[in-house]
DNA sequence: TAGATTGTTAATCGATTAACAATC
DNA sequence: TAGATTGTTAATCGATTAACAATC
């Protein structure tokens, strides 16, 4: 029998990037009171093609009725189910500096299933505080505290230089997904999932559009 | 004559997001004394195959010797000027909340060509003051600097409700491109450009990756 | 020279876009 | 019914990967 390359089925990853967008476009339309909406209403506004708006909302499982559209509402529905906002996934975030700090204190992640429940740093003026109501531990609690809670994702904004250490410890004990918001390149073993938030990289693609136009 | 499609011949987008990586990388590598390097190495290092990286040097116009590879300070030189680390990108930022505060302070834009140099807000206690070493002014201000220092690139970090009409004024009074770090979805005209870093887009990848693994 | 490494050309893969049939 | 809108199938486009020739 000849070995059949496996499909994995899954969302494309550009599909899923574009579905929070979605999503907080279609909170702003309900506001305004409307049940339904068309797929190409939704495209003209947020720039994006028909047909690939479509097939997006058809990979989360959710289909429309011609003439009439898609009922905001269960859209939202959806959306919110397939993004895991109905769920709680705890993280801890490494590294309480300037950039730490806006996360803990984000407001944004309230609507998401994301819940910091703890962060760590090594300034002792720091530990033992609160930042965004998330207290501040000492590192070398972080082996303890993932162990004991079955933390999946570790979050780091530390300085670049000791980002990797930082990485190896969270995996060593049991984290699953890491979310870098430094410029260093984490290497992690298979099966581990690393999504790098690269100011840099945003930038570039910023600096190069200005060059060229 | 038949009309043929313009070519746009400039560096895919992929490439320019890669490009701060390989710099970041080669800096640490520099620092271990070696001076040549070939494509495989960084590849393994990198886990980007080894063709991709050739090709994303090739773009930017620099060739390695056959044997020998490529020479690490030539190389880190392209990466800077193709980035525009040597040059000065003018910025505003508006919004100097926690996120806004963060993207002042951040020592890594020092490396880059990036330079902010006024940040706006309407909390009075803030106004007059500096957030890393930047002076903050209040928003009516904003018009007046725009137009006088021909700046380039307007940084939006205000609450989501306020991102469009601030995007508005600016791109009103003449910024080129926007980098917008509000879940809004910025709406501009032709030709001005609109980078979003969008931490709902990351934080979903990572959910989905979580969920399905 | 021999072999490692680059660089180019072709093949593959995946996402986007286009065309059109199905349906309420 | 007629027409707007969905949903599917095919075509296009662009990036990645593979194969192999060129070269130091």
């Amino acid at each position: 029998m000849e070995t059949k390359k496996q499909i994995v089925s899954s969302t494309p990853e550009p599909t899923i990037r574009r579905l929070p967008m979605y999503l907080s476009y279609l909170k702003n339309f309900l506001s305004d009171g409307r049940e339904y909406i068309s797929a190409p209403h939704i495209a003209s506004d947020l720039r994006i093609d028909a047909t690939t708006r479509t097939k997006d909302l058809a990979y989360i499982g959710i289909s429309g009725k011609p003439k009439i559209g898609y009922s905001v509402p269960v859209l939202i529905n959806y959306l919110e189910e397939f993004l895991g906002y109905n769920r709680n996934d705890l993280a801890f975030l490494v590294g309480a500096g300037n950039l730490g700090t806006a996360l803990l204190k984000y407001e944004g992640f309230k609507n998401t299933g994301l819940r910091i429940v703890a962060a760590f740093d090594n300034d002792t003026r720091k530990i033992g505080g609160k930042i965004g109501g998330v207290e501040i531990l000492p590192i070398d609690k972080l082996r303890n505290m993932i162990e004991r809670m079955h933390i999946a994702i570790g979050i780091i904004t530390t300085p670049e230089g000791v980002a990797q250490s930082i990485a190896d410890m969270m995996i060593g004990w049991g984290i699953k997904a890491i979310w870098n918001f430094t410029p260093a390149i984490i290497k992690a073993p298979e099966g581990i999932f690393v999504e790098n938030t690269s100011i840099y990289s945003n930038l570039a693609v910023i600096i190069n559009k200005i060059q060229n136009q």
